[in-house]
DNA sequence: CCTTGCCCTAAAGCAAGGTTGAGGCCCGAG
DNA sequence: CTCGGGCCTCAACCTTGCTTTAGGGCAAGG
């Protein structure tokens, strides 16, 4: 057969090595290894021992960048995966189902924003500043000191320009 | 003189100690102590070398827990706090100033997530995710992994409800 | 005076999300 | 056969923003 001269996309039926899955997705190998130990995709292994990627992987990459991109911790994105169909390459609207999710957070965090804007305005703008009477300190989710860890609302990259 | 008698407020001349200012603010003493050695509030020390607060301390770190709210790292509001006046109290229009940058901020940030909405509706909504082209892998201001470190855009807290 | 409570420092620990390094296997090219 | 590159596993380390712990000091009230 003149087709398994690898017509220009190899599709190879052994599947993507993390490198080429790195390539494509632009995620450090080492980031992908963590990503597996952490349960958020699942290669198979090769004769050798070797991860071997599906293609629909590369979504499911794409879909941890972006849940990432959005705020999403390691374990929440875990929850929504989960929600994928095993056995099965999920499908457009599997995905769109996930999404879903995160379009609705996005609209609560576009909200909460705004209202902080407000806030921002009233409060800091006026240089009360007095903290007894002000909003700013409990922007809707803020826990508020009760247990220790990171608590963020927003970020924005530490140190650039 | 009658008015010594502590008019309710003591105001001391020698200032408020770390657990005042922590009863005040609601932050942790320890957090205190940590923003001292981060260089974002100095105060000074009484003769047993215990720390002295003034009044506008509060203020200080009433702006340091509200830019932590918007997102801003500890290094972000170190660089915006040297923007107040050294040697005399900062005024409500000091304040401003500083609280001007937020605004602008928030401004931006909630553009880009409106923006991001958009292309989750279009881009993950459509089930593309196909990333040669998708635009949610570089929201704005995403270093996309040049470098070590948390790269965060937005949180929330995580394991939360 | 003595106890109690707040204060001090320095160092270690925690959590998230990875990165880096050491030591080793396997595969294909020359 | 040998070299180089990619892959493997663990384990240690990194950064941020604190908290906790250990070991001690000082001051105010009874």
């Amino acid at each position: 057969m003149s087709a398994n001269k690898t017509l220009r996309r190899p599709l190879r039926k052994d599947g993507l090595t993390i490198g080429e899955i790195a390539g494509r997705t632009g995620l450090a190998v080492s980031a992908i290894r963590y990503y597996e130990s952490e349960g958020l995709i699942t290669p198979w292994r090769n004769d050798s021992g070797q991860r071997r990627f599906e293609r629909a992987d590369i979504r499911r990459l794409s879909f941890i960048m972006i849940a990432q991109g959005l705020g999403a911790s390691i374990a929440e994105i875990r929850a929504q995966l989960v929600r994928l169909p095993k056995g099965r390459t999920p499908t457009a609207g599997d995905w769109r189902r996930l999404s879903e999710h995160y379009r609705a957070d996005l609209d609560r965090r576009i909200a909460q924003l705004e209202k902080l804007r407000n806030d921002l305005d009233g409060c800091i703008g006026c240089g009360c500043l007095s903290l007894e009477r002000c909003s700013l300190y409990n922007p809707g989710d803020r826990a508020g000191g009760n247990g220790p860890g990171p608590r963020y609302l927003l970020g924005d990259s530490p140190g650039r320009d």
